[in-house]
RNA sequence: GGUAGGGUAUCCAAGUGGCUAAAGGAUGCGGACUGUAAAUCCGCCCGCUUCGUGCGUUCGUCGGUUCGAAUCCGACCCCUACCA
């Protein structure tokens, strides 16, 4: 008895670890106690086809607990989708269609479970309860919450005061987001930082029910790559699960110094100590090791260690990577006489137009085998020995040109 | 329903008859310096472009006044507040 106590209380130090606030810490020790799988609700909402670094957070903290034997639910929002969770944000969302909407859940479910084990993952859509909803059932559901309540929520106030719009819809979103927790009898709810109004609501619907309240774990957010900002698909300053092995390591290496840190102890999980550790290190090595092992969590360690070989090679040393897509002149739609540099960029599918890559021109981003070019009428010319050109543009872009 | 304020480019925000493709921020992009860090400096930033004092499309929508409108007038749409 006395084991098993002390075993649930070195696993709640980890399930707790990494959390901003925890509601209902009692009740969970309780329930942990008991020895039954608890039911872990996280829920996201398919309004864009990515899920990001800051989603990764809390998938780490959703897989801590189905390690640990609990079962692990990932509810697709694919109703509430629709309506579009107003928490954090200063406006009015935009509606989705359905087919966009199902489109997203699709992908996320093969994001996610390059984190979560798919076997022993429980996926629900909210569309399987709230598709068959009535009006009435809605209307009785708005009961539990009111206006004043609403207006508790910091981004709602804020909206109000600011002279914002707040639409009916958005309010209805939190209790929408509470009888997911009924459904799903949910023990526990995670969440980011910003979700801790709408999981509070959950707690409230579940009580009124006669359920016991689910624990609220919201999880920190995570600074985007601004350093700034959290990290959100609509400020692009983020890391997505699809992105490539080089994009992994190449957002990662452009984060700030001071943001590395909470990257290492939110999506790697460093202790304390180890994290110390890194801090003894060049900011630059320690940043390397992040990047090579957050590459290495999606694709392995092999391509992560060429990721930070030709990291090294391209961006501290200057010289050309070894891979980089091949143009050959002769397979183009261009004439021999309108074979210049502006016009091979224009068709490479790099730019947008003809006047930016003459932008980049005139600011010196364009260099061929490491010349600068100011000439964007300069045709390359191919030595009889050699093995084509290495056309750049501007830090990233590089294209070996071939006759 | 009444009254008042508002709708400007990716976002914030100036602009109340021509010098306005539209100040200033922010984000972004490029360059220098670096460690694709931070800080700093410089350049670009509606679209296209034969790069030309070139072309096209913008200031909620439609229409009007005017040689000329983001700016004036009318109608309409939307947002907000107060009153009811």
């Amino acid at each position: 008895m006395m084991a098993n106590l002390n075993a649930v209380l070195m696993n709640l130090e980890e399930l707790l670890g990494n959390t901003d606030v925890v509601i209902g810490e009692e009740d969970l020790v309780e329930k942990l106690e008991g020895g039954r799988p608890l039911k872990v609700k996280f829920g996201v909402d398919p309004t864009r086809p990515d899920l990001t670094f800051g989603h990764l957070v809390v998938f780490n903290k959703l897989k801590q607990f189905q390690d640990a034997g609990h079962e692990a639910i990932l509810l697709i929002g694919d109703y509430t989708a629709r309506i579009g969770d107003p928490s954090g944000k200063s406006e009015l969302r935009p509606e989705l269609t359905e087919d966009e909407v199902n489109e997203n859940a699709k992908t996320y479910l093969e994001q996610a479970f390059r984190v979560l084990d798919p076997d022993k993952t429980v996926v629900r859509r909210n569309s399987e309860w709230f598709g068959e909803m009535t009006f009435a059932d809605a209307l009785n559901l708005s009961r539990k919450m009111t206006v004043a309540r609403m207006l508790e929520r910091d981004d709602f106030e804020k909206r109000f005061r600011g002279n914002q719009p707040i639409s009916m819809v958005e309010f209805m979103y939190p209790l929408v987001q509470g009888y997911d927790s009924i459904v799903l009898e949910a023990d526990v709810e995670l969440g980011g930082s910003d979700q801790l109004f709408n999981m509070l609501v959950g707690r409230t619907l579940q009580k009124d029910q006669g359920l016991s309240p689910q624990a609220v774990l919201t999880m920190p957010l995570l600074v985007g790559l601004d350093g700034g900002r959290k990290m959100s698909k609509s400020y692009d300053n983020y890391i997505a699960f699809n992105d490539s092995s080089k994009d992994v390591f190449g957002k990662t290496m452009s984060i700030s110094d001071d943001a590395m840190w909470s990257y290492f102890q939110l999506l790697l999980l460093k202790s304390e100590d180890e994290i110390k550790n890194l801090q003894d290190c060049h900011p630059m090595d320690a940043k390397k090791q992040l990047a090579s092992d957050l590459t290495a969590m999606f694709f392995g360690s092999e391509v992560a260690e060429k990721e930070r070989a030709s990291f090294s090679q391209v961006f501290s040393k200057g010289e050309t990577p070894d891979e980089m897509p091949i143009l050959k002149l002769s397979e183009i739609a261009l004439q021999p006489d309108e074979r210049s540099l502006l016009n091979i960029l224009g068709i490479s599918g790099h730019f947008e137009s003809k006047g930016q890559i003459r932008r980049l021109f005139k600011q010196g981003a364009i260099k061929l085998n490491g010349q600068r070019i100011d000439d964007c009428d300069q045709a390359p010319t191919f030595p009889a020995d050699s093995d084509g050109v290495v056309l750049k543009a501007g830090k990233k872009i590089f294209i070996k040109i071939l006759p």
